[in-house]
DNA sequence: AGCACGCCGACT
DNA sequence: GTCGGCGTGCTC
């Protein structure tokens, strides 16, 4: 007998659910529904059945419509984001609605697009390729593709050549093929499989050690150096786990999930599974996909008709219902923490879903989150005195080689610019560095993370700088587009010819960015072929591949660019790598900036020297005895985070302690220090485990027009942190004061 | 968050 | 005389 009463997730701010009637609508947990909502039409999703409801019965709506030919969410998925909600403080039905995808959040439920599939017939079975004519390649590599695996949609032929589409029309025409309309998937033919490289010593040890313990929770950080190979690892523990799902006994097959972060990364490990693996259905979620695709990938997972599902950090949110194992490729990327609704952060979310699915999850990372290295810390005879007291909660496997067994590690060089002469913010030894590349016809990596012409634009009669109206930041000077711009809001304006402060028509650009020093090089080596990459350069979709295309063909000499370049493609001839001023860095307020910075350092130090050529690094720094670069220097990752660490327990910071924040903003900066005024005090009176501070102002101040502040709350316990917050946001949400700010509780916080 | 209702300034 | 500013209040 249905319950008459529904309580449904909106997506709304509101931390509850909504009772609506069922009028008599078959109806699941799950489903999805388009309500009466106020004056308009919601989509909601139902979260239980009552016999009763706290709210005025008369007043209750029936649902206008349920959705009910649609798989519901299953109760792991909507359990996990009930988990998320909780534990960052969101409201449920926002977070709910926001991890669908947007086609499901509107009325119209979208119908995937069908496309052909083609079967060999018997009469194609028994052609043999060799009597068809050498010059229809296509037709040839297309039957041969159906005699290996029997059928192949039109989205896998794709992958063999432009024209295979009109050529397995042909062989239906001939007799040899069938077609008929299916809902597909992307594959890549088997025929284009690659082969399967051996493993090295460490590799084959950590894929062991991870598969003798396959079928429990544990999580697993696998510490690899850039280019020792933690993306075969990944593929054998896929393969392994895909292949015991396949194993008879299990009804459906098993699924893996994999996390990486949110950059044009993806595309390159995506092809890389998809032609080493392509007898599984592999689909991508991110966020350059149209909403359709998004859609039919997100049903692919939903439905188990996908086994790997490859996607950025809302991806920790899909409906999986086979899932066996989760990989986190650098698990230290930033990208993984959401900075706005939701605060969360995927490699967190996705040790929690492991855990209460009893699957092992993989991290993998040449420079380990410091939060991840202090889990990991105690196995593997790693002893220091900054671990002595730590948990060895994940299992730390180590790749020292890099896999490519010539490659050998770049040697790092730090060149002090107080005791020297700049050109132009090069040193001499720098420019001689790659005037020596270009002499050898090698190539070099100039990394700065700092784009436009120049950071600031100055007076030099009265020192005035171009301010952003918005922002308490400084405009950026963009001499291409002769336009001075704001990098935190976009705000743009023309550079002006005088001071507005003094009227003198002295007005310099100071400091360094990425289209100067393109300039400064292109002046000093006049031959080099110069490529610039960042992220005024890399407007269009396909830029940046245009670039490392050229790049490949020798087409460039030197590159020019942000930390856009830190990752992404091997280039084989690429021998010198120079660091500009990543000094600012070193001496930030954010404790976690020299984090940060050793690995980015060590992921530029590793584009150089690849292949069998030697690299070189080449920082230019105003403090090259910091300790920073001296474990840089040693490329030694363990004794740098260790050192970390113990400055970290010293003085009490994450992971030492769990912090959170309370951010607030509003036009009108007393409304902020109204706010925060009366939650520190309330969260002082709440708790006397959970230290409190003053409400401060973060480093931006004001930003995109809005004055800005934050209290920060640390505990030795998470729990009681948890406990002070969820009594801290109740209190908040019924004061007055609260509907006048833009507040937000930021659990776990990566910036300040 | 939307989207209403609701009371005070410059426009056809 | 209206159009519209954004203050406050509600949504099953």
């Amino acid at each position: 007998m249905p319950k008459p009463i529904l309580q449904i997730a909106l997506d709304v701010p509101l931390a509850r659910l909504f009772d609506y009637l069922s009028a008599g609508q078959q109806v699941q947990v799950g489903q999805r529904v388009l309500v009466p909502f106020g004056r308009r039409n919601q989509i909601g999703i139902v979260m239980d059945e009552a016999d009763s409801s706290e709210f005025a019965i008369e007043k209750l709506k029936p649902i206008t419509q349920a959705f009910s030919d649609e798989v519901p969410l299953d109760a792991e998925v909507l359990s996990l984001i009930r988990f998320s909600a909780d534990y960052y403080h969101y409201p449920f039905g926002q977070a709910l609605l926001a991890a669908l995808p947007a086609r499901l959040r509107q009325v119209a439920p979208a119908v995937a697009r069908k496309q052909y599939c083609y079967q060999i017939t018997d009469a194609g079975r028994q052609v043999d390729l060799e009597s068809l004519p050498k010059r229809q390649r296509v037709l040839r590599l297309v039957l041969q593709a159906l005699q290996a695996e029997g059928e192949q949609t039109e989205a896998v032929l794709d992958a063999l050549s432009g024209s295979a589409r009109k050529a397995a029309k042909e062989l239906v025409n001939l007799g040899y093929a069938t077609a008929e309309q299916v809902l597909a998937v992307k594959r890549v033919p088997a025929i284009l499989q690659t082969p399967q490289p051996a493993l090295n010593a460490e590799q084959a040890a950590a894929v062991t050690s991870i598969t003798q313990e396959i079928q429990v929770f544990k999580a697993w950080l696998l510490h690899g150096i850039t280019g020792s190979g933690k993306t075969e690892v990944y593929i054998r523990l896929m393969q392994h786990v895909l292949q015991q799902g396949a194993d008879g006994a299990a009804q459906q097959s098993a699924q893996v999930l994999v996390l990486v972060p949110e950059i044009n990364l993806t595309p390159q490990l995506e092809a890389r599974f998809r032609t080493r693996l392509p007898q599984y259905n592999l689909v991508s979620l991110h966020s350059s996909l149209s909403e359709s695709e998004r859609l039919h990938n997100w049903q692919l997972a939903q439905s188990g008709a996908a086994q790997i599902i490859i996607g950025t950090r809302l991806s920790i949110f899909t409906p999986i219902p086979n899932l066996k194992l989760i990989l986190i490729d650098e698990e230290h990327d930033s990208s993984y923490k959401q900075q706005d609704s939701m605060r969360y952060h995927a490699r967190d979310v996705a040790l929690v879903r492991a855990k209460r699915l009893n699957i092992p999850v993989v991290m993998g990372s040449a420079t380990p989150a410091l939060e991840s290295w202090y889990n990991a810390m105690g196995s593997n005879g790693q002893a220091t005195s900054a671990a002595s007291s730590q948990p060895n909660k994940y299992g730390l496997l180590t790749l020292k080689q890099r896999a490519v067994s010539a490659a050998q590690l770049p040697k790092i060089d730090c060149i002090d610019t107080t005791k020297v002469n700049l050109q132009h913010g090069l040193t001499p030894q720098l420019v001689a560095a790659l005037r020596l590349r270009l002499e050898r016809k090698e190539q070099s990596l100039l990394f700065i993370n700092r784009r436009g012409y120049s950071p600031v634009l100055l007076c030099t009669a009265c020192h005035w700088i171009a301010p952003c109206t918005r922002c308490s930041s400084r405009l950026v000077v963009h001499l291409g587009q002769k336009k001075l711009r704001c990098h935190h809001c976009g705000h743009e304006q023309r550079i002006p010819h005088q001071c507005p402060s003094c009227g003198d028509a002295d007005l310099h650009p100071t400091g360094h960015g990425t289209q100067r020093l393109e300039q400064t090089l292109a002046t000093l080596l006049p031959t080099a072929r110069i490529a610039r990459v960042d992220r005024d350069s890399i407007s269009r979709k396909h830029a940046l591949v245009e670039i490392l295309d050229r790049v490949h063909n020798q087409e460039i000499d030197i590159l020019v660019g942000t930390q856009m370049l830190a990752k992404g493609h091997d280039f084989p001839n690429l021998t010198l790598v120079g660091v500009i001023d990543t000094d600012s860095a070193l001496h930030s307020p954010d404790f976690r900036a020299s984090e940060r910075l050793f690995a980015q350092l060590m992921q530029v130090a590793g584009r150089a020297g690849r292949a069998d050529k030697a690299g070189q690094v080449i920082i230019q720094t105003a403090f090259p005895e910091h300790a920073l670069f001296n474990a840089l220097r040693s490329q030694d990752y363990a004794s740098y985070a260790n050192d970390l660490l113990q400055e970290r327990e010293q003085v009490q910071f994450p992971p030492y302690v769990f912090t959170a924040l309370l951010r607030a903003e509003a036009h009108d900066f007393p409304l902020v220090q109204q706010f925060l005024q009366l939650a520190f005090s309330s969260a002082r009176a709440l708790s006397q485990q959970v230290v409190t501070y003053d409400p401060v102002r973060p480093q931006m101040e004001r930003l995109k027009g809005m004055e800005r502040g934050y209290i920060l709350m640390h505990a030795q316990q998470r729990p009681a942190l948890q406990k002070l917050l969820t009594q801290l946001v109740h209190q908040l949400r019924a004061a007055p004061i609260a509907a006048k700010v833009r507040w937000a509780v930021d659990v776990n916080p990566l910036e300040f």
